[in-house]
DNA sequence: CATGAACTGTTATAAAGTAACAATGGTCAC
DNA sequence: GTGACCATTGTTACTTTATAACAGTTCATG
């Protein structure tokens, strides 16, 4: 658990710039855009015909409240700590249900879960993302990532393999980290 | 788990077009790919102090010759058959020795190791790579990848975030699975 | 209300990975 | 050579991550 921390070095200016969902490690309002991202849910949900029931919208307010990678057993602890059932299925059915349906990404680096920061526009169904992770404190930030790599891209098609999924996910050192680190 | 066994390679026609290390989709003459990488790594040892002990050895050998990607414990069940210890640390211990001098990679998506089929430049330290990973037979291709892909570093560069390193791997069918399934 | 599909609650277990520590063995200074 | 040191091994035990299986419940529909 890191969080707290609040604002330091000189870079952060509180200023917080409307469309920034994929700039997580950039200062702003947790509370806000937790708001935001679930609202979107809701409506894609209503939209859909899609049941966001106690267990799936319990772990998706984790993810978000968190704002970062969290490992089902974390969420679990969270549900125990809740009163609610927490053997593994209830955690790993509700991630599956927000995965599959792009409200939630698994960070496949981490073994880890973390909430879609893409906006409504991409809470349809699972949706190509890359990620910056630090390793350290955990956040994630999220970014659109439309087609592969061209040279990906360029080696599949030599090889008439057919690319379904891409995860791309850079590990590093947020700013803030790196600046405590010191 | 898929645990598809495949045991694969059976397929395989022997024609051997030229140093396609990059593209192990293709057909191409197992063994003699397997020699040539072996024979990298031994050099790669040779110059740099290494030891390529019966474990690591083995280990690699294993890789090299499924061409696959492995879990632990698939080489590990290899290690036993051939009446070597086997318990999970020594896989882990040959798996981290061959990962961090770059004779092999982690592949994320799946929790399981290829052989670097790089060549002899790269057999250095761990480098960057890009895979191909056919989710059926869990055959990888594997690319040099020099920087992250642009829109990544961008949103880095914006956000103080210090990549250290890219994971990239492509799941999808291989031409040979896509024809089979048909 | 009957019905079927989706979802829940639970037990049990599989799969993947790590900690810790004593024992061994190769290499180098002397 | 010998002693010291370091990397490596062998082993026990354990943690973390994930899934199978199945009975029970809910709920939108006909």
């Amino acid at each position: 658990m890191v969080t707290s921390r609040t604002t330091t070095s000189g870079t952060a200016t509180s200023a917080t710039p409307g469309g920034a969902a994929t700039a997580s490690f950039e200062p702003h309002d947790h509370a806000h855009c937790a708001e935001d991202a679930r609202a979107s849910v809701e409506a894609a949900c209503a939209a859909r015909g899609l049941r966001l029931t106690p267990a799936r919208s319990f772990v998706l307010d984790e993810l978000l409240a968190s704002h970062r990678a969290m490992t089902a057993y974390e969420l679990l602890d969270a549900l125990a700590a809740a009163g609610m059932p927490s053997q593994p299925p209830v955690v790993y059915r509700a991630l599956e249900f927000l995965v599959s349906n792009g409200f939630a990404h698994r960070i496949e680096r981490l073994g880890a879960f973390a909430a879609c920061t893409c906006g409504p526009q991409a809470s349809g169904t699972a949706h190509r993302a890359a990620f910056l992770i630090c390793r350290d404190c955990r956040h994630v930030a999220e970014t659109a990532m439309s087609r592969p790599p061209r040279s990906l891209a360029e080696m599949a098609g030599a090889a008439g393999f057919a690319i379904e999924r891409v995860v791309i996910e850079a590990e590093g050192l947020c700013a803030r980290c790196r600046d405590a680190a010191q």
